[in-house]
DNA sequence: GGCCAGGACACCA
DNA sequence: TGGTGTCATGGC
């Protein structure tokens, strides 16, 4: 079973070639952009965060101080603009009262402790909690996402029910425990989401899993 | 003009 | 515990 996730690991590597994620700067940017893409298009996001680059505030100083109102007009492309803006205000103000703003303080926690941590904050829930551990923080953490759900559950390797630490817990045990391949088969089934198994497409049509995908839709 | 996008939370039965 | 509604902009 172990060879099965990583021979799809192998398969995407070799038809689209290596994601490069997450893109950001510094892990302060990932933390950022963690937050603001959830169920946003990374499009989306790009704006915002170059509005908050523009305004010299994209670090933890300046996210710290702005005023929240402030904050969501700036990032209004990314969408739930008034929600998120909460959730960046609630992510700082937890970074400043118990690290100082020392975003490498906090990383320098267990991995398991980190999660709970994260999860503690309002607005992080378990995909954000775990795409900050693996691309701001490089801990080896699978990071499952609805993607990942309908693509597995497609091909057969999943129930469709499964919940998100049933996914999670599926990738980690079926592939090696490494950071750089969780990192980029994650990339990597969000690309081939993207382009080959939206929602309304029944099958990963025309890609090279196409023989591996149940015809049914989801 | 409808669907969807790199989720999370609140509320209710 | 599971299902549903809400948050909202922008590309296709």
């Amino acid at each position: 079973m172990k060879k099965d996730l990583l021979e799809i690991h192998d398969d995407l590597l070799a038809r689209f070639g290596p994601q490069h994620w997450w893109p950001g700067d510094t892990p302060f940017e990932v933390v950022i952009g963690a937050i603001l893409t959830q169920s946003t298009s990374w499009r989306n996001v790009e704006r915002a965060i170059a509005n908050l680059k523009k305004q010299g505030i994209l670090n933890p100083e300046g996210l710290h101080r702005i005023d929240e109102k402030e904050l969501a007009l700036l990032i209004k492309s990314a969408g739930y603009y008034n929600a998120k803006a909460r959730k960046l205000k609630e992510f700082m103000n937890h970074l400043y009262q118990n690290y100082d703003g020392d975003l490498d303080r906090m990383f320098s926690r267990p991995t398991d402790e980190l999660r709970q941590e994260l999860l503690s904050i309002w607005g992080i829930g378990p995909e954000t909690a775990d795409s900050i551990r693996l691309y701001a923080a490089g801990k080896p953490v699978f990071v499952a996402d609805a993607y990942t759900k309908r693509i597995y559950s497609r091909l057969g390797l999943v129930d469709e029910g499964i919940d998100y630490d049933g996914l999670k817990d599926y990738s980690e045990k079926n592939l090696p425990r490494d950071a750089v391949i969780f990192n980029e088969f994650h990339a990597l089934l969000v690309k081939l989401g993207k382009e080959h198994c939206r929602k309304t497409k029944p099958v990963c049509c025309g890609c090279q899993l196409e023989k591996r995908c149940r015809k049914r839709k989801i």
